[in-house]
DNA sequence: CCAAAAGTGTTTTCCGTACACCCATGC
DNA sequence: GCATGGGTGTACGGAAAACACTTTTGG
């Protein structure tokens, strides 16, 4: 049976069409500690789970849009890094018709992110080494949002939306290390910062505790460069 | 409005949920000439523009399985590098509820590429600096299809799924020249390529029309492999 | 004065790039 | 013997990686 092109104008509501969900990966560093956003689930199937926040598309809706609306749900933050991830299928084995999941990944500020206190299926940040058990296959989705994060910090300023507005090196270095899990040279690190020309320094200091304050640094750039 | 993860579950099959389309762009390279497989559309809307093959996603079959089909029904080939490449929305404008499309690259070796031979809508290869006039936005797709297999180029053995089991260096090369769409230089090329050791010197020798016979190359393996 | 964090250069290694000539065959 | 495509090595430059000590502050 052929399927033609035609046939992407006049849907045949009938038929059970597979549903389209849209998830996505909330990331925060905390102290040295990449986490993730999970939320609990209250009902059936996989009840007492964890799982990515997520929901249906909704009829008229834009991928990013329905994407947002959750972020902003979950967190309250609306600017921040936000990319598509991956588009799944069977993550959810039980839909007649099945379901296809577009997943996302977001960067945020632990500091700006305010999380939804709500009585059932609360939100809660885990580390990526201390992940509880996961509803459906989202151990998956998070190992390969994680992987494509990895990526993107090598050859992109997404860290800018994982930090406030002013921030030490020190910091900057962290949270690169938090995410590729493992240490960094602390004089490679900042010259090859320095160097890309998406950071600049200010002539504020900071105090960090005891020790010699540090200088505080910005991103030249808030919105997402490639080099 | 909030949307619960529970609902993913029982879906409410009577509000026009959106539709889920499944593009596949089928690269080939002929003659130093990169090029994609387009059909022409019979029906409206754009009737009689090109577009990417693709169709509906059907009840309960997986996102790679469509792609799949799709590629068959096209070339009849199937064991062939085949990889997801973005999901878009509003692409098409005139579903009600809107729609989704998910969409594929492959890359076939031209030779082996039988095309679907109908009466309405054929398909047609064309040269990505020749494309007609597209259905959609259906430029954007090729285009972002484009650049994920030059990237892929870099750091991947793709290329094996493009050329027969034995080739020469200097038909390896073309075919990375018409991808990258520059000239590459021979040694540094071979260099390369040996030094990968994604490939293998076998004990065949082929003329090639006038001037010395050239030793053919296999590919040390023909599924994927990332350096 | 000591603990704690910030800040700073040089050397080596590796990879990408530039570049020109000889070799084997068909006609 | 000449036209055609196949095949080969070296040198340079830039980026990443390895590596240790001094500076500034708080207590």
């Amino acid at each position: 049976m052929k399927l033609k092109p035609a046939s992407r104008v006049p849907p045949p509501a009938s038929a059970t069409s597979p549903l389209v969900a849209v998830l996505v990966v909330i990331f925060t560093v905390v102290d040295g500690d990449l986490q993730a956003l999970l939320i609990r689930r209250s009902g059936d199937p996989y009840r007492g789970l964890w799982a990515i926040p997520g929901g249906l598309l909704q009829s008229g809706e834009s991928l990013v849009a329905a994407a947002t609306r959750k972020l902003v749900d979950e967190t309250g933050v609306q600017d921040v890094y936000l990319e598509q991830l991956y588009t799944f299928n069977h993550l959810d084995d039980v839909t007649p018709g099945g379901s296809v999941a577009v997943t996302y990944f977001a960067l945020v500020d632990h500091d700006r992110a305010r999380l939804a206190d709500r009585a059932d299926w609360r939100p809660a940040w885990f580390g990526m080494h201390r992940l509880p058990k996961l509803a459906f296959r989202n151990e998956e989705v998070l190992q390969y949002a994680l992987e494509r994060l990895r990526n993107k910090l090598k050859y992109t300023n997404v860290a800018y939306s994982l930090l406030p507005a002013r921030f030490t090196l020190s910091q900057l270095q962290r949270v690169y290390e938090s995410i590729l899990g493992r240490r960094l040279d602390k004089r490679n690190f900042r010259k090859r910062m320095l160097s890309l020309e998406i950071i600049e320094a200010t002539d504020e200091r900071q105090a960090e505790g005891a020790g010699r304050p540090a200088r505080l640094y910005r991103f030249s750039s808030r919105e997402p460069v490639v080099f």
